[in-house]
DNA sequence: CATAAAAATGTGCTCGAACACACATTTTTT
DNA sequence: AAAAAATGTGTGTTCGAGCACATTTTTATG
């Protein structure tokens, strides 16, 4: 009943040969009425499936995947999808891909620009990118277009037909799975989002959580909160955050939408005793270290590591194994206390 | 640089015929020291990874899994496993392997022998088990290992020497984690641990979680609150909470271990006004429900069907890639509340 | 030193899909 | 009416590992 039919079964059952029968599947032409009306009969009754190992054996072609990623060493929130990354190389080894991670620099669309160029040079089968740069994105995706390179996308939301997929989290979502939490804990109070950023690259990622997180609270109709917006950099947090302080004395929540949320952890620490709630994202080091120390409440985890590893396995699966590639993979909103931190981190 | 290599260009670059690399690589004997040496420091220069794809074409053993699962007819807890046995399949049905579900009556321990029976006379390669009974796990994990059946477990923990591997969840923890999340909303007051189950089939689960969840408050010292247990039966729910409420008019938080959360969401919502916070385990949909309505404030999400897929999963990767099988795999803690469920609901 | 036994080594086939190519038959062209 | 082209069909090879079997080389023994 479980019984893999290959080509020559088939070939034998409609009384023809293999090569007829491989036309027929692949719509070679070339192919008589009588002879595929004869195929297709068998084909209807058996249900044929190709096996994939043979077909994979045969085809010499080696399979170039290109990752686009921020180097780690400009921001540590990018080191997990290196992992992710190097998890689907040492899956797939066996088979015949090629998986080549390029870095850039976060903070220069030059270097972003750049690196696009080398691997344009190297012509690939696809590209999994984190588009940072909104504009510049969407000029090399066309590139790739026009090159017939498959581009997928992780991380980073851009609207482009040319995109195959994207992997990621609803953002206005989290932002709302914050602000349940921060309601959890105050009934009531000021509470501040901040935006932590040294450029404006994640504006729309840090905007949408906002959204969410706003949404929330107004949806709840809760006056007896008040919710302000900060847009601070890493050289003015101190200053920024004292001066605010100073005049909202009764600050009982702070909602990070980065994953700088060590930083303003750290800095009111040092400028205050008052016991301030924190939630912010992603397990990075510092992060769950101060989550250790009871300093940040929640981490909300992103899972860059995941991210990145679909990223590319979606891609490899369908080179090798004709799979779908889906188009949007949303990844669930992970909420992350000290008790089950070690859980998440790789 | 990347090259992949072959047994025949071992076999040119040592100078000798593929057959006896094959010997080496095998170490079926019958090699010379010469030969040998020379295919070593080849071996030692190149990089070599067998073609995995080659290997398993060859091959014409077809792997038999039988998975032992309660039926979901009888407790809806086991339904997302059906499904992660099911993806399983769905990604293996290329390969050489005939994963088979066997349910039984999770009630019975009669059932529980007589599917193993069934199983054992198919003289499966491998086979996954939920392994409810302890003491009748026992007996049938030694039969297993007699017949060179290789036993993977999963939910349960069983320790037996003859156990490959476990996949399941640290359930101390968990009950840390619930009870992180009920010192967040709680201030202070009275917690009632209640264990709800048809049999005792699940004691060492529900006392793990009852020990994490009382650790964590013997930790922080916290004399505000007091912790009573209750053991609670389906057909003596409404009573029993309706007596125990009575006597403790105070009741402010509630942590059931089983995935019977809905049932004392239900009940007490019958029984009293007062704004009880509970928490539960497991993404049932009676649960999901609740949680929804706001009656349930946290759920914990053991993953079965990951547990599941895992529990397959690797043995069908031993077989086919010879990759090893971890001792123990331990799934995150999920936290689920009301915003972020639906990413988890498969 | 001859010869059987043992050890070492090489050859060739298999798995299933894919595809190139050879051959046969029919149709079209000149 | 012969040559050329088009069409249909089958055969044979390839991919890499694995293994059975054939062949060659070495060792042991009377």
């Amino acid at each position: 009943m479980d019984k893999k039919y290959t080509i020559k079964d088939i070939a034998q059952m409609a009384g023809v040969s293999k090569g007829t029968v491989d036309r027929v599947l692949h719509n070679r032409g070339k192919v008589s009425p009588a002879a595929l009306e004869k195929i297709n009969e068998v084909l209807n009754v058996i249900d044929y499936e190709p096996n994939l190992i043979a077909r994979n054996l045969k085809s010499t072609k080696v399979y170039r995947i290109c990752v686009l990623l921020p180097d780690p060493v400009f921001d540590p929130y990018w080191l997990p999808c290196v992992n992710g990354i190097q998890d689907a190389v040492k899956e797939f080894k066996a088979y015949n891909v090629n998986i080549e991670i390029h870095y850039f620099n976060p903070e220069s669309t030059k270097s972003f620009l750049k690196t696009n160029e080398a691997i344009v040079a190297q012509s690939p089968d696809a590209v999994l990118l984190t588009p940072l740069f909104h504009k510049e994105t969407i000029e090399i995706i066309k590139q790739y277009d026009e090159l017939g390179i498959m581009v997928n996308t992780f991380n980073n939301q851009v609207e482009s037909s040319s995109i195959k997929s994207f992997v990621g989290q609803d953002l206005y979502k989290s932002g709302r799975v914050a602000a349940s939490l921060m309601n959890l804990i105050l009934p009531k109070g000021q509470i501040a989002i901040i935006h932590v950023d040294e450029s404006l690259k994640n504006a729309v990622h840090m905007q949408e959580k906002e959204r969410g997180f706003r949404s929330y609270f107004d949806e709840k109709n809760l006056s007896d909160f008040s919710l302000t917006t900060l847009k601070l950099k890493y050289s003015n947090i101190e200053t920024k955050l004292t001066s605010f302080l100073d005049e909202n004395p009764d600050l009982s929540g702070v909602f990070i939408t980065t994953s700088k949320a060590y930083q303003i952890a750290s800095t009111l620490s040092n400028i205050t005793d008052e016991k301030i709630v924190l939630i912010g994202y992603d397990l990075i080091d510092k992060n769950v270290s101060f989550l250790n120390q009871g300093l940040i409440h929640f981490l909300i985890h992103q899972n860059q590591k995941r991210q990145a590893y679909l990223g590319v396995s979606t891609l490899v699966e369908h080179f090798l194994f004709r799979k779908d590639i889906p188009e949007t993979i949303l990844l669930p909103i992970d909420i992350i206390n000290v008790e089950n931190a070690s859980f998440y981190i790789s």
